[in-house]
DNA sequence: CGCATTGTTGCGTGTTGAGCAACAAGCGTG
DNA sequence: CACGCTTGTTGCTCAACACGCAACAATGCG
């Protein structure tokens, strides 16, 4: 579950093929959503285009909200990866910053345009919010936990790790939110990433 | 019933009626799943006690996981009240700290053990989870709209509305983490929400 | 004091989430 | 390479749920 350093990451048949479906029960679950809308949309439906049973749909997700947000999401670790790598005599919040925009800068302009795209469906369909915030929730604990394992601290009892934490989650939601209605590129949303720390890192003051 | 309801202003006996409803359901909700665990908890359970119907439960939430969360919630306008008298040259975050930590500190003893024990209960049933996460983002959403309004911004469009309104959100879900395994009171929760603002002020460097 | 408005309730229905047991597809070991 | 162990998938079943609808009751207003 959680990949502390070792780096074996040879996945048996049996995982991939677990993550394929998996993804592939996400990608059902958000098209028919985009196609006909939340209410319109039955696990059934889902299951069917994912080519499984529906008991198979129950057992990855609790619910069709859960499994349309979870459509072409990132992992937080793959958004974190390289953080370690990065000088620990630099701030952390500078760390994240580099890191952050850099995941964001690399993705392909496709599954930028599908994440948009969920973006928008999300605000037509309020019942998926409380999803996506919990998204985020994920976000900023694997950000903390980054932190906290750099500083050598208790990941639950530090205070600074969980603010830090929440900042730079803020900053990527905001970059998110400014950028899901234009139609510009991965590359504009990790400069508005950037602006987002930057602004973090000056103490918010407004002139930033 | 059981509550102090906090409904001063001079509302129709309707809405105050109304208000109570929903709060009476709330409180039965979560104290239910406080005693007998989220999964032994229906909604019929949760009527019952409320002494209204099921179907009226259903009317004022769309899941029993909706109506434990709200239990003993402070609306965030509430929250914020008293951020417009605050100087329009005070820098926003500076308001915003003053006001949270003051609201903070208003709570009775009461009103915030009961919220101790609805976090406890969330982090043992994490299905709760999204949607504290969704009541989060509505606190940060008041912020967004009244700092928005203070500078004379679109809040849909403005970028720096959005940060510091999931910035000052952060510092309060910090302090709340950290305090809930404390045995402290409310005074000791407005400490920490002042701690974390002290820290965003300060650009999030690591001595704070 | 009626009439319009609005909250509450019961009913019916399509959907959901999950436990269970049977089956099949990886996987490890000798 | 074949056997058994582990684990993912499926169909079945059922309690619970969300919600539209229409009748009813309480409130608010003129």
């Amino acid at each position: 579950m959680s990949d502390a350093a070792p780096a074996p990451e040879e996945l048996g048949l049996r995982e991939r093929k677990k993550i394929l479906t998996r993804e592939t029960i996400a990608s059902a679950a958000f098209e028919l959503a985009q196609e006909h809308g939340l209410d319109d949309v039955t696990v059934s439906d889902i299951a069917e285009r994912a080519f499984v049973s529906p008991r198979t749909v129950s057992n990855y997700f609790h619910s069709k909200e859960a499994a349309i947000v979870a459509a072409d999401e990132n992992e937080p670790m793959e958004m974190l990866a390289g953080f370690e790598d990065r000088p620990h005599d630099e701030p952390a919040l500078q760390s994240l910053r580099t890191v952050l925009a850099g995941s964001v800068r690399s993705w392909s302009d496709e599954h930028a345009q599908r994440l948009r795209a969920k973006e928008q469906l999300i605000d037509r369909a309020p019942a998926l919010l409380p999803h996506r915030m919990a998204q985020y929730d994920e976000l900023e604990d694997a950000i903390r936990h980054a932190v906290a394992k750099r500083t050598g601290v208790d990941p639950e009892t530090d205070a600074f790790s969980r603010l830090i934490a929440g900042a730079a989650s803020a900053a990527v939601k905001t970059a998110v939110r400014m950028w899901m209605n234009s139609d510009a590129g991965p590359d504009a949303l990790a400069a508005l990433v950037e602006q987002s720390f930057d602004e973090l890192e000056s103490g918010l003051h407004h002139d930033a």
